[in-house]
DNA sequence: CGGATATTATTCGTGCCCTGATAAGATATA
DNA sequence: TATATCTTATCAGGGCACGAATAATATCCG
């Protein structure tokens, strides 16, 4: 069976796979959105089967690492926006992996837990994210891993805060 | 005027800034996500005044950069679906920054071009984007820039592709 | 105490980005 | 020529993520 490969024959033909100005002397944050992009892609493809996305999974990875954070606090750790995280949590309750309970004392605190059904499913999505993030693991040059994780945090870093 | 800062003392105490499971130690996948939202929401930030997003502006720099390329060409170019593009255009259309010409020969094409509308605004929106773009680049050791750059394409090329 | 200020949760509106699906036009191979 | 295959454009649906705005609660300071 041979390749197909039609209908181009007669229009300008445009660069390759999605290269645009890539290659090494591409803009940086180009690079840095196509590389953040194909991964994220990936992880979500990769949690598909358990119906979970990736911020779904980050989020309940937030709770079992926190004691019983508040909505706001996962914002602040995910550096989200209250909104953003307030969806998130929304379709995380639907579909019962979490619960809301009232805080102690505040009133108006609504901290989240991880029920038994959450934490069984958050033991399956570790596994399959932890494949993927072996293959990107494995793209680090050892030499350079410590300097690349650097420059990402302060990347990171530098780059926060309204303004 | 002194800051204020109440609200938290009755409460159990989280890390700090968005740094959860950041530090050098931190999960790559989780650290080119945050880097690369942080640029992403800077550049967002600096063409707001002019009504435009970064994704936009990335369409019209396609098409001021290649010939007169379609929705899938730009699909191509960016990674993205022709869905995704389609909006994106649709968006730019319904402002009059760019338009849609029929192919002269393929009869479905049809050909995205800018207006001078659109020459007027990439041009601000270039000045805008290049000094978030220097401060990013200013962020690059000189020793490690190449090897930072080459790891970005290698992981975006890796990932890429349904699977 | 009482007002100023912060925090929390939530709603609305917009845009990006994906998957899935459909329909029309163009091409290649049998 | 005819069928299979590819490309292009577009609709529908859902989740993420932002800014702007609001109401309720809590804290600080005069």
């Amino acid at each position: 069976m041979v390749k197909h490969q039609p209908a181009r024959s007669a229009r300008p033909v445009i660069p390759t796979a999605g290269a645009a100005m890539r290659g090494t002397s591409g803009h940086l944050a180009y690079l840095l959105r196509q590389a953040s992009a194909a991964v994220r892609l990936d992880l979500d493809r990769a949690l598909a089967p358990l119906d979970l996305t990736l911020p779904q999974f980050a989020v309940l990875t937030m709770i079992a690492n926190y004691p019983s954070p508040s909505g706001a606090d996962i914002a602040r750790l995910a550096i989200l926006t209250p909104q953003t995280v307030n969806l998130i949590t929304r379709n995380l309750l639907r579909r019962g992996a979490i619960a809301q309970v009232p805080h102690a004392t505040h009133g108006r605190i609504l901290v989240l837990q991880l029920t038994t059904a959450g934490q069984a499913l958050l033991k399956k999505a570790r596994a399959r994210v932890a494949t993927v993030e072996s293959r990107l693991d494995r793209t680090l040059p050892a030499e350079q891993a410590g300097a690349i994780r650097a420059w990402l945090v302060r990347v990171a870093v530098e780059f926060i805060g309204p303004a």
